[in-house]
RNA sequence: GGGCCCGUAGCUCAACUGGCAGAGCAGCUGGCUUUUAACCAGAAGGUUGGGGGUUCGAGUCCCUCCGGGCCCA
């Protein structure tokens, strides 16, 4: 037997003695008067070595203990925080006390009643009368001192990490204020929140290879949705103004440190707007999340990033030119650009068009020096199908992405609302995917169908959460404020 | 997909140039009625990720597979 199921084995023995006892250590309820927060703001201003008369009941889970004999110390933990129990033979008499000491482990789920008092050393405590097992655990916690420190476990078993490692249950909680916040934010301005299809007969809204599925009864092949954007501005055209929509999208493509197969996404669209809209309303939304982490100005990484808006504004062009010497406008077909790409030493992959090459010099040369908050602006419009162009220069549309720490954090566009032409762009991708590319996008007549009722001009945002959530919790990999990461499979031994 | 690093007791970590696998915590036995990582004493706990190889001898060197981390694509 290994030491493991030894342990294992231990609890089982202590778990079937509770059942001799006539003690059965997974009862239907549990009586609970206070959580641990509530005592400590109750009796903050308890002197210490005094005594309450009041009774209360609470529960949680055994975290830590120390025996001195015929009293001991345990500690409970209950979700919002610790509260220490005071045990004694006098108090419980002889068998109740030895059962406990006998019985109860470290993990196990308690609830004790008594007393308020606070000790002579000043911690708030409860002196128990009586008690009750609430879960017995058959395995142990993982080290109370050091956590659970290696990073599979963590991953695979999150509750550990989340039991033991303090920062890592702050990270999810800042999520969930992060994503809270965003919430507010755009109800605050009139958006409505609405669900589109997760399962769709034709995937959409960007390049990426998705994941297929089958429904049965219909006989038909289903995506799982790479972006719910198509679905959204069929909203625009239905006559909602503003509507976001925060959910999983699913790419079926490789995991890093910045990409998880399934990740969260923010979409918002709002009529009547252009990118220069979006762009403001991005900047607002991301420094009022900061205003309510208190974390205006941020450590990311090794930087500190400052999100006062407004942020710096560049174009692709400006930027490329700043970092690579390179004049895009100047060099404004495939081959004039290849051959300067050649010329000046640059280390890209050769790619087939212009625009995926403007692309490729962005992502390797620009991006990851933009650390402070930029929206890089004005992308190639071969790579943007679903955007506007610019009426000042065609072969360009009016799209965003911001950048903060060197992360890429969305993407934006004015919305292409031209019914004819976007037909040519989704003939365009065609031709692309007939020419070897997986991710370009498919011709969706239904779409078009939808567009040629007429959609306003509209401003689109969408805001990868878990990106964001990794700027605001200094977290370098996604794996980190995910729950739970995608991870290959581990083999166990048969 | 490529390169580098890591995998030792339930958890956190040791183990020189290839030479008896070791400690703390947890668990077990005993002691202790105000502790805060309680303390004291004792005994136990190992397929060193899996498989193969080199060697008198492998946690350590080589090959391979699995998983994770970092960098690159």
């Amino acid at each position: 037997m290994s030491a493991e199921e030894r342990l294992r084995e231990e609890r089982l023995r202590k778990l079937e003695d509770l059942r001799r006892r006539g003690i059965e250590p997974y009862p239907a309820r549990c009586e609970r008067t206070h959580t641990a927060q509530q005592l400590h703001e109750r009796f903050a201003n308890l002197p210490p070595g005094e005594e309450t008369d009041e009774h209360v009941w609470v529960a949680g889970r055994v975290m830590g203990r120390r025996v001195l004999g015929k009293a001991s110390f345990w500690d409970l933990r209950d979700g919002t925080g610790r509260i220490q129990l005071l045990l004694s033979q006098d108090a419980l008499g002889e068998e109740r006390y030895e059962l406990l000491l006998r019985d109860v482990d470290l993990g196990d789920f308690l609830g004790a009643y008594g007393r308020v008092v606070r000790t002579r050393r000043g911690e708030l405590s409860v002196r128990v009368e009586d008690y009750r097992v609430l879960a017995k655990a058959l395995r142990p916690l993982p080290e109370k001192w050091h956590g659970l420190k290696d990073q599979e476990a963590r991953y695979r078993q999150r509750y550990l990490d989340l039991l033991v490692n303090e920062p890592s249950r702050k990270t999810f909680e800042t999520r969930s204020r992060i994503v809270r916040t965003m919430r507010r934010f755009l109800d605050e301005r009139g958006f409505l929140e609405v669900e589109t299809p997760i399962l769709q007969p034709i995937y959409g809204g960007t390049a990426a290879r998705p994941f297929t599925t089958y429904h049965n009864e219909l006989e038909q092949t289903l995506y799982l949705r790479i972006a719910p954007e198509l679905y959204l501005k069929r909203l625009l055209i239905g006559g909602f103004e503003r509507v976001y929509e925060i959910g999983k999208n699913f790419r079926n493509e490789g995991i890093s440190t910045r990409h998880n197969p399934e990740f969260t996404m923010l979409e918002c669209y709002q009529a009547y707007a252009d990118y220069n809209d979006m762009m403001e309303l991005a900047e607002q939304m991301i420094y009022a999340i900061a205003q309510e982490l208190g974390l205006e100005r941020l450590s990311y990484q090794e930087h500190t990033i400052d999100l006062t808006p407004p942020w710096r504004r560049l174009t692709l062009r400006e930027a490329l030119l700043e970092h690579t010497g390179l004049d895009i406008e100047a060099l404004p077909t495939h081959e004039a650009l290849w051959e300067a790409v050649q010329r000046k030493g640059l280390f890209v992959d050769e790619q087939p068009t212009w625009g995926k090459l403007v692309d490729e010099l962005v992502s390797e040369y620009v991006e990851p020096r933009l650390i402070q908050p930029t929206f890089l602006l004005d992308y190639p419009r071969e790579i943007s199908p679903l955007a506007k162009a610019k009426p000042t220069a065609p072969h360009l549309v009016e799209r965003f992405e911001p950048f903060i720490g060197g992360l890429e954090l969305g993407n934006a566009f004015s919305e292409l609302n031209d019914p004819l032409d976007q037909r040519e762009r989704f003939k365009q991708q065609e031709e692309q995917r007939r020419r070897g590319d997986e991710e370009a996008h498919p011709l969706d007549e239904d779409f078009l169908l939808a567009l040629e009722y007429g959609m306003p001009p509209t401003g689109g945002l969408g805001i990868g959460v878990d990106r964001l959530v990794m700027l605001f919790t200094d977290a370098r990999s996604i794996r980190d404020v995910i729950l739970f990461p995608a991870l290959r499979p581990k083999q166990e031994p048969s």
